[in-house]
DNA sequence: GAGTTTGAAACT
DNA sequence: CAGTTTCAAACTC
């Protein structure tokens, strides 16, 4: 890797591509005013790290100055060797200069230097937060089986949080009926991606409108400069890696869920409340959840402690209830790394396995293959787990 | 599938 | 910035 680099939030394992039919999140950590996401390559320029987000920006405040017209607002005509500024698209990088649509979802900001090209030009009809790109990432399209899930060193950290339940290799399809998919009420334009194959009615979020839609994506990022930033980021309690949390940005407002339902964005995100929520009631906490985790998983401990009146082993217990009590550690139970987001991952892993040699070899080995890759899964999140201990210990 | 509830986004 | 309205998803029946 190129000394003057260094990558975000991995250290070996870097997972850098995002593949077509995999679902996979950018988390970011904030480097003093701005954000890099996971693999992001950082520049150091005089001695000061440079993201690729600050890139963008200012390769922004460049392209403004050349054409300032074209940010916002209809595409011009291209001259022929002259890539489209202003408009969004996916193009490739056969020979500098010139363009090829790849598809008419696959849209996003491409720039003329060298220099910024993406090191890998990703296929997804989404927008990604690069220094090429209009605007961030909330969730990718295509929800599918993700190996890399469970091969990060931060396992849980790139989970998709709902892959399996909607249908895989589908994304969401939106129902706006008002909003002409031009606002963040919609959830494809929320997340920088055409509606496609939506139910929605009188759509605008689509290319036969993309002066419109380039005026509303305006419009969002001046209410909120961080609209199209993924709302569930990467923090940082303590000063290591190992402290890195998702969580949600922004935080919720619930009043009424407990945000114990999918209403609540950090519920349904899988992360729990913060200081940063302004909810009431709230049983989403980290402890509402390691609480609920541990029954789940050691039911006969929850079942014995109900029956002494433990109130604390209830998985929907008051905070003020466990704040004298002397919890152990949870990292010192085995279900402490069983999350949701490792089962998930296993989960998607077993999915991919089955996907990859269904119809190409007997049903029995199939069954084998899948076993197979279950127990590769097994020993990683052993090992991950024994790794994380040791680290704690040391 | 229709109606209700919910909370984020948008608006005032 | 707080209160209200609009909106679409989540949920219930």
């Amino acid at each position: 890797m190129d000394e003057n680099y260094q990558m975000v939030g991995q250290e070996e394992e870097v997972l850098e591509e995002e593949i077509v039919g995999e679902e996979q999140y950018e988390e970011y950590v904030e480097i003093g005013d701005d954000e890099a996401y996971t693999g992001d390559r950082l520049a150091l320029e005089d001695g000061r790290i440079v993201t690729p987000a600050r890139q963008y920006a200012q390769y922004m405040q460049q392209m403004q100055r050349v054409q300032p017209q074209t940010r916002y607002g209809q595409a011009p005509r291209l001259q022929q060797g002259q890539r489209p500024m202003g408009s969004q698209g996916v193009y490739s990088y056969e020979s500098p200069g010139t363009q090829r649509q790849l598809s008419p979802q696959r849209y996003a900001y491409m720039p003329e230097s060298e220099e910024m090209k993406p090191q890998v030009l990703r296929q997804s009809n989404q927008m990604f937060y690069t220094p090429n790109t209009s605007f961030g990432v909330r969730k990718a399209i295509t929800p599918g089986p993700s190996r890399e899930a469970l091969t990060t060193p931060y396992m849980g950290m790139v989970k998709p949080p709902k892959p399996i339940k909607k249908s895989i290799g589908k994304r969401k399809p939106c129902n706006c009926t008002k909003s002409l998919c031009l606002k963040l009420y919609c959830e494809c334009f929320a997340n920088g991606e055409f509606c496609m194959d939506c139910n929605c009615k009188d759509c605008h979020n689509n290319l036969e409108h993309e002066a419109e839609r380039s005026r509303a994506i305006k419009a969002s990022l001046e209410r909120n400069p961080h609209a199209f930033k993924p709302k569930i980021g990467v923090s940082t309690k303590g000063k290591s890696t190992a402290d890195f949390e998702r969580l949600h940005q922004k935080g919720c407002h619930c009043k009424k869920s407990n945000c114990l339902k999918n209403y609540c964005e950090c519920y349904e995100a899988k992360v729990p409340c913060t200081d940063r929520c302004k909810c009431t009631s709230c049983r989403n906490t980290e402890t509402d959840r390691n609480t609920k985790f541990r029954d789940k998983f050691t039911p006969s401990l929850s079942q014995l402690a109900t029956t002494t009146g433990d109130r604390a082993s209830s998985p929907f217990s008051d905070e003020e209830s466990e704040a004298g009590q002397e919890a152990p550690d949870p990292k010192s139970f085995p279900w402490y790394y069983l999350t949701d987001d490792v089962i998930e991952a296993t989960t998607m892993c077993l999915v991919a396995q089955a996907q990859e040699f269904e119809n190409k070899v007997p049903s029995e080995d199939l069954e084998k293959s899948i076993l197979k890759e279950f127990s590769r899964c097994l020993e990683q999140i052993i090992e991950s787990a024994s790794m994380s201990q040791n680290s704690v210990v040391a």
